[in-house]
DNA sequence: GCCGTTTTCGGCCCGACTGTTTTCAGTCG
């Protein structure tokens, strides 16, 4: 059993419970263990015997300790079981609409037997919520619209998708005198891959008490919001046409600092902060850290502010995860992120002569212009038959036309001639070693699936990154297959081994194929693994990209040294893994 | 159920908005 799936079976313990109005702080307890085991490195199956090392991750104590060897070794815990006798799983869907909590849930089930979305939809058509006590006209319609929601789109959007919203949002929003200030917050802040709703934050004159009334009815026009759900004293809401969510808040300067903080999150770690803060005789708020005895303001301008009077160094949003970030700040070891302009070449394009859309030149010419000192090209190989793959005499002649578009660019930019071979099914790759020899760059790639089980997946990888040619392992748990077609692997071994024999594993960093989550590449870290990061680019607009990776490498506290493309062109190449 | 310069019991984060409530519970972030 994965990570994963522990983590899901406990949240899942902890939604029931609440439909169960079980103990809070127990409910509580769960949520937070479930959190704790998601972003774990350590595979838990491996020490799921051992309470004394389960018990040293925080939020897992004894009980949670046995609940994960029943989890290992039935698949399930007791009190899960117990709960679903009482209820259904679908109850947990249905949690998932707005206005739906635990206590709706509990009622609708008490009342009139509703147990899943399908039940509501039918219950709302045939009117059977209307005399139900606090079910009045607008309620029923706030349900209906949110299955319809969910049924449309359940899930969330693309951090670049979610960020090209926000930009023309706030355009809109700037256009106004007076709002000075406009930032995202929420998990867009922090470079999550995915966004679930967006939240703006907005302050300047135009938002002083007396004026906020005018500034909220502007946001309230913005053309493309096409569903009011909330409009307050200083917070809009509503959905865009694509789904969204967005929350604009606008607030008085002089509190904007703690609102950030606030609404930048992520809840564990706000709710770790005010622990913090209460342990030092001051509350903490999205208006102000403020003392508890006499309410005196301490700090509220800036994040700055605030994490200071707690006695910590500012943490970046994108570590802001509760996951030993505060701690860490506190004794002024929190590490020194690596930036996107640390990254000095992107050593994985396609071009127009597999499935690429521009030709070798036009590659080059972006990555210059993005102020890259190198790059690779590295084409398909034949096993992509579709792509036009290339084969061994093919890759060869397409290596020294990349060479001469090099000495044509007269220096502008380093080209390496590369190559992504295709590992085959039983491991094999589809070029000769006598053609990879002669590459700069091998990156080897799983592209099919073949049904394999985890097992088999693990033995296909393992003995590609054998091949002493292979330098990348490309991106290696395929998560673009893994949403489609539910891809499984040793993640772990597969790094340790690479560890080992110095080839260093790829993080894509293009929105829809990031490869390795922030814990996948902490545990990389961890294992001395060597991390490359590449945007995979098949046309010179993928190259703008590379942002979104770097967020993923800081959210899992990586540092300039820890990425091999940060390195000048020739140490990169000699840092590389050498055939023996 | 977890945790401990209030340590084996008694705590456990904070406030706004909504709808239907005539004083507040439930939901949300």
């Amino acid at each position: 059993m994965d990570n994963r799936t522990y983590a899901q079976l406990l949240a899942e313990t902890a939604d029931l419970l609440e439909i169960d109005s079980g103990d809070a702080f127990r409910i509580r307890s769960y949520r937070r263990a479930a959190e704790a085991i998601d972003s774990c490195t350590i595979q838990l199956s491996e020490i799921a015997s051992d309470p004394k090392r389960l018990q040293e991750i925080p939020g897992i104590g004894k009980g949670m300790a046995a609940n994960i060897r029943d989890m290992e070794q039935t698949g399930t815990l007791p009190l899960r079981e117990e709960l679903l006798k009482k209820y259904r799983p679908s109850m947990l869907q249905l949690m998932r609409l707005p206005g739906m909590g635990p206590k709706t849930v509990a009622f609708l089930w008490e009342a009139i037997q509703v147990a899943s979305i399908d039940d509501l939809e039918a219950a709302i058509a045939a009117e059977k919520l209307d005399d139900l006590p606090r079910f009045g006209k607008k309620q029923i319609e706030k349900l209906r619209k949110g299955i319809e929601e969910y049924k449309k789109n359940s899930g969330r959007f693309l951090i670049d998708d979610a960020e090209e919203a926000a930009e023309k949002l706030m355009a809109y929003l700037r256009a106004l005198p007076g709002l000075d200030v406009i930032e995202p917050a929420g998990s867009l802040r922090r470079g999550r891959e995915t966004v679930g709703d967006l939240d703006i934050l907005v302050t300047g004159p135009a938002c002083a008490a007396d004026k906020v009334d005018a500034a909220v009815e502007y946001t309230v026009k913005y053309p493309p919001a096409i569903d009011l759900l909330a409009k307050g004293q200083n917070k809009v809401s509503f959905r865009l046409r694509s789904g969204l969510q967005v929350d604009v808040r606008l607030l008085p300067e002089d509190s904007y600092g703690a609102a950030l903080q606030y609404f930048t999150g992520s809840k564990m770690h706000n709710v770790t902060l005010r622990q913090r803060a209460l342990k030092k005789g001051y509350t903490l708020s999205e208006y102000s850290l403020a003392r508890i005895d006499d309410g005196s303001v301490v700090a509220s301008r800036t994040e700055q502010d605030i994490y200071g009077a707690l006695g910590i160094d500012w943490i970046a949003p994108e570590l802001r995860e509760n996951n030993g970030e505060i701690e860490a700040a506190e004794a002024h070891t929190l590490p020194r992120l690596v930036e996107l302009k640390d990254i000095r070449g992107d050593v994985h394009m396609h071009t127009t002569k597999t499935d690429g859309r521009n030709t070798i030149e036009e590659m080059a010419e972006a990555a210059i212009a993005r102020g890259y000192e190198y790059m690779a090209i590295t084409d398909h190989s034949k096993n992509l038959a579709m792509t036009f793959g290339l084969n061994d005499e093919e890759a060869l002649a397409h290596a020294a036309r990349i060479r001469q578009a090099e000495a044509e660019l007269g220096g502008r930019i380093r080209i390496f001639a590369g190559i992504e071979v295709d590992i085959l099914s039983d491991g094999a790759l589809d070029l000769a070693d006598e053609t990879l020899a002669q590459m700069d760059v091998v990156i080897a790639s799983v592209h099919s699936l073949f049904n394999m089980t985890e097992d088999e997946m693990t033995a296909r990888m393992l003995r590609a990154i054998e091949n002493p040619y292979v330098k990348i392992l490309g991106h290696p748990t395929g998560r673009l297959l893994l949403r489609r077609e539910g891809y499984r692997l040793n993640l772990p071994a597969v790094v340790r081994r690479a560890a080992e024999l110095g080839v260093a594993v790829e993080h894509n960093a293009y929105p829809d194929r990031l490869d390795l989550c922030d814990r996948d590449l902490r545990m990389a870290k961890e294992m001395g693994c060597k991390v490359i990061i590449n945007t995979d680019s098949h046309h010179t607009s993928h190259l703008e990209k590379m942002r979104y990776g770097v967020e993923q490498l800081r959210r899992a506290w990586l540092e300039k040294a820890d990425v091999l493309n940060t390195l000048p062109a020739m140490e990169f190449l000699s840092a590389l893994r050498k055939p023996a």
